[in-house]
DNA sequence: GTCATTTGCTGACCCAGATCAAGAATTCTC
DNA sequence: GAGAATTCTTGATCTGGGTCAGCAAATGAC
C-alpha cells in the first residue's frame, strides 16, 4: 500500500496525514484514537488533482474506492436513455463520493470535476477490513451512508413538492450550511456550478434558475455577481424554504 | 434478547426462523453459514401485525431498530412545514425500513402500514455488534444501504426529469420488478396504496394519476380493475420509461 | 341492510414554468 | 488581447399538469 502513496506522504515523518488534514473532523468525523487514525491514514491514497471537466470515475466503471473531496467540487450524474445528463449531486470538500457503487460493484453514476479538484482515494476493501478492527469506524461508515439516505430523501421532497423559488432557496441555503460546516462563510461564497447545472439538479430550466436568482436579488434576499453569491436576508430565505428558524435541520435538501 | 421473542420462536426447536423464512434470500441476501444465520436469528424479534393505518415508528422517535417487512406494505413519509405529508417510499415484503435513522439516532420519517403488515424488528446495536463478528453480514449491510442510495438517486431522476406518463409507467414497472423478485407475478398485482398516495409519491396530482392510468388502459398498455393492475404491454411500457430492453436495471425508480 | 365517508373518475379552466429567440456577458483558446 | 465559444439574462409565447368542481363507486360504521 504505502508504495502507492505520493510524495507528500514521505515528507511527513511521524505525523499522520489524516491527523493534520483540516477535514479530518468532517470526512469521517470520528473520535478515533491516534493509533486508529494512523491505520486509516495508511490505506488512503492522495491522488493528483483533477482538472475541470476530468472524470474521477465513469458510470459503469468497476467500483473499488470511495473518495473524499479535499478541495474543489465534483458533480455526479447519470446519462439518461435519451442521452441527456441528470445531475444527482454536488460534492464539496470533506464529502464522500462513490458510496452508491458498493451494492453492484460498479459505479451507477459518473463523477466529474467542476473545477480543479483534489481527492483522497479510500480503497473500499481496505476500509471494510479496517472497519472490522475499529468498531467506531464501522459505525461511522454506517452513519455517513445513513445520512446520505436521509439527505437524498429530503432532495426527493424538494423535487416532488417545491416550486422554483423554494428549490433555488433550498439549494443556496444548503450550500451555505455546507460551507459553514467546514469553517467558511455561510453568507458569502462562490458557485462552482453553472446555472445550467443548478437547473439540471433542481429539475428546472436554466432560464427559470436565472430569473429566480435575478428576482431574489431584486427583492434583496441575496446579492449576486456572476458566480459570487451573498445571502443577505437569511430569515426571508428560510421562510421560503419553509423551515422554522429554531429547527436544527435548516434548509435540508 | 430471547425473552422478547414471540410464541412462534418457542415452537421452533432446532430450526432457525430466518432459515425457514421465505424471505431469507432477500431480506439480507447473504451467503451466511447456518451457524451465522442462527446468530442473526437470535437478535430478531417478530412483532405482532400492524393494522392498516398504524405506525411502525414516527418521525422524531428514537432510532433503535431497522425492520424487515414480512407481509403487507408500509409507506414512509415526512410531514412538511406546511403540514402536508410527503411520501418518500413504499416497502414490500423482504425490504428493510428505518436505515435513515442511523445517522441522527432519530427516525427522520414516519412509517405507517398501508394494510395489515407484519415485520421483523432488528435491534440495530445488536446487528452492528454481530456484524463485527460476521464480515459477510457487515458487507451485506453496506450493500443494502448502498442499494438504497442508488435507488433513491434514480427516484430523483424520475422526479426531476420525467413527465406524468413516464412517472406512472416507472412506478408500475418498479413494483412489477419487486413482486417478481419475491416470486410473485410480474404482470398482475394489487396496489396497496391509493391513487392519492401514488400521486404524492410521484409528485403528481391525484387527478393526473387517475387520468394517466385510465389512458394506459385505453391504449391497452395495462388492464385496471380498481386496485388490481395487469401489465399487458411490457415492451411499450418499458419504452415509456425509456430503458433499453436488454438493460439489466429495467424501470429503476 | 342503510347511510356516511372516503376514494376514484372526468370535464373545464388556469398558471407556473418550459420552450423559443435573441442579445449581453463571461470564459476559453491561441 | 482578439475572436470564438460558451454561459447568462431577458422577453414573448405555449403547454403539461395543477386546481376546482361534480358525480360515481367502493368501503366502512352501526
Amino acid at each position: 500500500m504505502s508504495m502507492t502513496h505520493t510524495q507528500s506522504r514521505f515528507n511527513s515523518t511521524l505525523t499522520s496525514q489524516c491527523q493534520n488534514c483540516s477535514l479530518s473532523a468532517l470526512c469521517l468525523p470520528i473520535a478515533l484514537a491516534d493509533e486508529d487514525i494512523n491505520r486509516l491514514d495508511q490505506i488512503i491514497e492522495r491522488k493528483k488533482p483533477l482538472k475541470k471537466g476530468e472524470f474521477l470515475f465513469r458510470q459503469g466503471d468497476t467500483f473499488d474506492s470511495v473518495y473524499a473531496v479535499r478541495s474543489g467540487t465534483l458533480k455526479t450524474f447519470n446519462i439518461t436513455s435519451v442521452g441527456e445528463e441528470q445531475i444527482t449531486g454536488f460534492y464539496c470538500p470533506s464529502e464522500l463520493v462513490g458510496l452508491s457503487g458498493i451494492d453492484s460493484n460498479v459505479y451507477p453514476v459518473s463523477a466529474k470535476a467542476l473545477e480543479t479538484t483534489t481527492v483522497c482515494e479510500i480503497p473500499f476493501s481496505h476500509l471494510e477490513e479496517l472497519s472490522s478492527q475499529i468498531p467506531s469506524l464501522k459505525h461511522q461508515i454506517f452513519k455517513v451512508m445513513s445520512r446520505k439516505i436521509s439527505d437524498d430523501q429530503q432532495m426527493m421532497v424538494l423535487l416532488g413538492k417545491k416550486n422554483a423559488d423554494e428549490k433555488v432557496a433550498s439549494f443556496l441555503l444548503n450550500l451555505s450550511n455546507r460551507f459553514k460546516k467546514r469553517g467558511y462563510s455561510a453568507s458569502s461564497f462562490r458557485l462552482s456550478m453553472s446555472r445550467g447545472e443548478i437547473g439540471n439538479y433542481l429539475g428546472l430550466a436554466v432560464e427559470t434558475v436565472s430569473r429566480v436568482i435575478t428576482r431574489f436579488q431584486k427583492n434583496e434576499l441575496i446579492h449576486v455577481d456572476g458566480k459570487e453569491i451573498e445571502i443577505v436576508d437569511f430569515p426571508e430565505m428560510q421562510k421560503l424554504v419553509g423551515v422554522a428558524s429554531d429547527c436544527g435541520k435548516i434548509a435540508n435538501i
